[in-house]
This record gives C-alpha cells, sequence and structure tokens, in this order.
DNA sequence: CGCGCAATTGAGTTTCGTCAAAATCGGTGG
DNA sequence: CCACCGATTTTGACGAAACTCAATTGCGCG
C-alpha cells in the first residue's frame, strides 16, 4: 500500500456550487443563494492522488467530504494491527458524516483512484440542516445509505467462500457501460474480503485463466458479467 | 428457530413518554409537552415474546421503534436463502429507522429475547425533527451508533478465527454488573458469527470443558471475563 | 414417560491460511 | 534504450480451521 501523497493544504476554497456538474446528487443540493451565503468559510474542493490520507481515525477535525470522482477506502485498525476496509466511497458519496454528531473521525479515509473531494465546514452544515428541510432530509437519506451499504457490505463481501466475494466485489466496481473495471492492490482486495492477499491473487488469477476476466492493462479488467453473476449468487 | 409468536394488534396507545423510565436515552426525550400535543397518533408500547415478527424485510411501514428491554435481531436475507443477522438491538436502541426515509423496512426484526418496545409514528417523528433541533441531533446521533454498531459487527463479530468471535459476542452480552450473560439458539449464533451451527456448538462446548463459561441454566451462562477477553484480543 | 427439537460429537473433506520461493511489473538511472 | 532494483503478484507445498454429512445425546415440554 503506498501511502507517499500527503494532504497538504492544497484545498481551493470557493466551489461554485450553485453550478456543479454533480448538483443534483450532491450534499448542497436542497441549499438555496440564500443558504450558500449564510456559510462564511468557502466549501473548498481539490483533487487527491491514490494514497493520499484525507483524515485518520481518531482525528479531530471540522470537516465532511463528497467524492466527486475517484475512489476512497475507509479503514478500521484492529487491535492485532491488521487493517479491516469498512467500506468503500465513490462518486457522490459523502464520507466524514459522523463529525457532524462526534468529534473525532471513526476511520482513516485513504484514496485508492485519483479523486476530486468537495469539503464542507461541519458548523455550516449543521446550522443549515436545521432550517433547510431538503438538506436535512437529505442528511437522513445518506445516513440510511451508508447504513445500507454497511449491511451490504457484510452480506455480500464477508459471507461465503472467496470466489464468490471477489465476483461480488468485481461487480461492485465494474463500470456497466463498458463492462471494465479498474481495480487495486491484492492487500487492499483482501482487506476488504476479509482474506489472504495469496487467496486474492489466487482467486483473480484462476479467473483470469477461466476467461471470467480479461486483463487490458495493470488493474484494469473487461468482465464477463453474466458468468461473474453466477458466481457471486453462489 | 422459533416463530410461533405473531404480532398481534397488541399495542397500549398512549405510552406516558414524559415519564418514561428511560426517558434520558429515549428517542422522544428532547420534546417538550408542547411537542408531545402535536402528536395525534399515541405512541404504543407493548412487550412481545421471543421469536415475534416486528416486521419483516420489504415490509411498508410507518413506524419506527425504541427498544426499552430484551433483544431483537436484525435479519437479511441472502441470495441462497439462508439467513445473516447484521445486528442486534438492545434497550434504548432504535430499529426501523430507515423507514424515516424509505418506503420499506430494510430488515426482518425478529425478538431474541422477551422485549418491551415502543413505537413512533414516522410522520411525527419527521414533523417534530424538523423544529426541534434535540431531536434532529439526536436523530444524527442514532444514525451514527447505528453505522458504528455496523462497523463493529463487522470487525469484531465477522473477523478472525471462531473461538475469538463466539468470545466476542459473549462478551457483548454479558452483563458487566453479575458476569452473566443470556444466549440464544446456536444457529442465530452461526448467523451472527457468520459460521455454521456445529462449529458455534463446538466452540461453546469446548469453553464450557475449560472453565470459561459456566452454565447456570438454558443458554444462561456465567463468564470468565478476563479470560474471554484474552481469546477475544487474539 | 416419551416425543421432538436442539445441541453435541464424530469422521472425512474442502477451503483457506501460512511460509517460502519464483516470477512479473514499474520505475530509475546509467 | 537497456539493465537493474524493489515491490507486488503469482505459484507451490503443507497444515490448520471450518464445513458437510451423519449419528448420538440431552433437554424441554406435553
Amino acid at each position: 500500500m503506498k501511502q507517499k501523497v500527503t494532504l497538504t493544504q492544497a484545498w481551493q476554497g470557493n466551489a461554485d456550487c450553485l453550478h456543479c456538474a454533480i448538483r443534483s446528487s450532491a450534499l448542497f443540493s436542497g441549499l438555496t443563494e440564500k443558504d450558500f451565503e449564510m456559510i462564511h468559510e468557502p466549501v473548498g474542493q481539490v483533487t487527491l492522488e491514490p494514497g493520499c490520507v484525507i483524515y485518520k481515525e481518531g482525528d479531530a477535525g471540522h470537516h465532511l467530504f463528497t467524492v466527486r470522482s475517484g475512489l476512497v477506502k475507509l479503514v478500521q485498525y484492529l487491535s492485532d494491527g491488521t487493517q479491516r476496509i469498512v467500506r468503500l466511497a465513490h462518486s457522490t458519496d459523502v464520507v466524514g458524516l459522523e463529525i457532524l454528531v462526534a468529534d473525532n473521525y471513526a476511520h482513516e479515509a485513504i484514496v485508492l483512484h485519483t479523486a476530486e473531494l468537495c469539503r464542507y465546514p461541519k458548523d455550516a452544515v449543521n446550522l443549515l440542516s436545521q432550517h433547510n428541510p431538503v438538506l436535512h432530509k437529505d442528511l437522513m437519506t445518506r445516513w440510511q445509505k451508508a447504513l445500507s451499504d454497511a449491511d451490504d457490505w457484510l452480506t455480500r463481501l464477508s459471507t461465503g467462500p472467496a470466489k464468490k466475494r471477489v465476483a461480488n466485489l468485481l461487480l461492485r466496481l465494474v463500470d456497466k457501460e463498458t463492462t471494465e473495471c479498474f481495480l487495486f492492490g491484492r492487500d487492499d482486495v483482501g482487506s476488504i474480503l476479509n482474506i489472504t492477499v495469496e487467496t486474492a491473487s489466487r482467486v483473480i488469477a484462476e479467473f483470469k485463466r477461466e476467461g471470467l476476466i480479461e486483463q487490458l492493462g495493470h488493474n484494469h479488467f473487461k468482465l464477463d458479467i453474466a458468468a461473474l453473476e453466477a458466481i457471486a449468487a453462489g
């Protein structure tokens, strides 16, 4: 796992939320111009490279983040020091929601695929959510989505034999249009599926030999979706 | 798994929320008398026996529930028909939160240990949460707790060898005062820990032989907490 | 007292983890 | 451009853990 890049103070302020490309599904979609005037700290945006740490577990913080593009992993460290990835956040997902009601982040957030992020000050979100019913409901919906994702993670990615888990992971990462999929290090695959690096590698190699996935480049595959779904259903 | 009991319309209306014994940690703790006047449908309460189904996955519903006492399991069914328990709710926990933003329940909720429940109409909660900042924040905190529980479930109860998982489960169920613990069917233990009934039984039997747990009655044990914590840390 | 379900135990098999080695990839510098 | 280095991935051999199938025991309840 690379960890070369660190989050320097590269945030560029004054994102243009009113004309944001993903606004309809962004956190501040329900806000009016008047609402934006109430925010003193500007909404910042930044692009981060793989390996970059957005925040660490236990960090005090005052921001939550929307993932505009790319992929971010949320990691928790176990008592024995090993790490377990408890969620993946991709476009339109919010990470760091917990900072709205807690003082510290619950996970370590690390970029897996180059990601564009927006950053919101928690105080502004807390304040606005009490006056703006749309934002209020949107927040609830995001909590619900996070919880539903967590349940899905447990039932699909942490249950059953290794082949089934890997198939489910690939299907979750695939672009349905192109049937292509960008993967990442085998150690991360293992941390997600709760299997060892070797087992992850073995299963992926076997999928390649059996033609279920075709390698297009470094961690870049074309999937046989139907066949993988058969395995995923198990 | 028993499923003899069904939830008949046994709800007794007009719970006395203002003088509730667990009010300080109940869902409506932040409400004023004036708030209560705004609720047309009374808050109901009921006592349910083990096996009783509170709601099913996919059910349309208009209520969320506080568990006043007892134990409730939240179940999801996998593609192959087997069930996986994704959370346990005990005193002061809320189940069915998702109904605030979705039309259907996300899990099946079944009573494990005789439980007293309070029932809140979703419309009232949604309405009040937009005007009462305390309830608003309380709801957010409950979402966060549910999510944190889910993460904990994954890292503690679904990771590592079977003995470690069983130890973690027992420690989660134990009454720290008496060091006693009420368990349930081995099939439920298996569904929680993602192991088979046989493995669950073997581990528990082994714990008994090694004196880590002493059987006091049917599914009733006294625990050697220190020893179990050593295994749970593993 | 016996019936029936749940729990336990046993034997054999499969899967996965562990440890170790080999191969491959990506990047770097001559 | 090519050779080399380190890191990642793949592969192999072996053992441990858990699953499956089956039989037995134990317990609660009528």
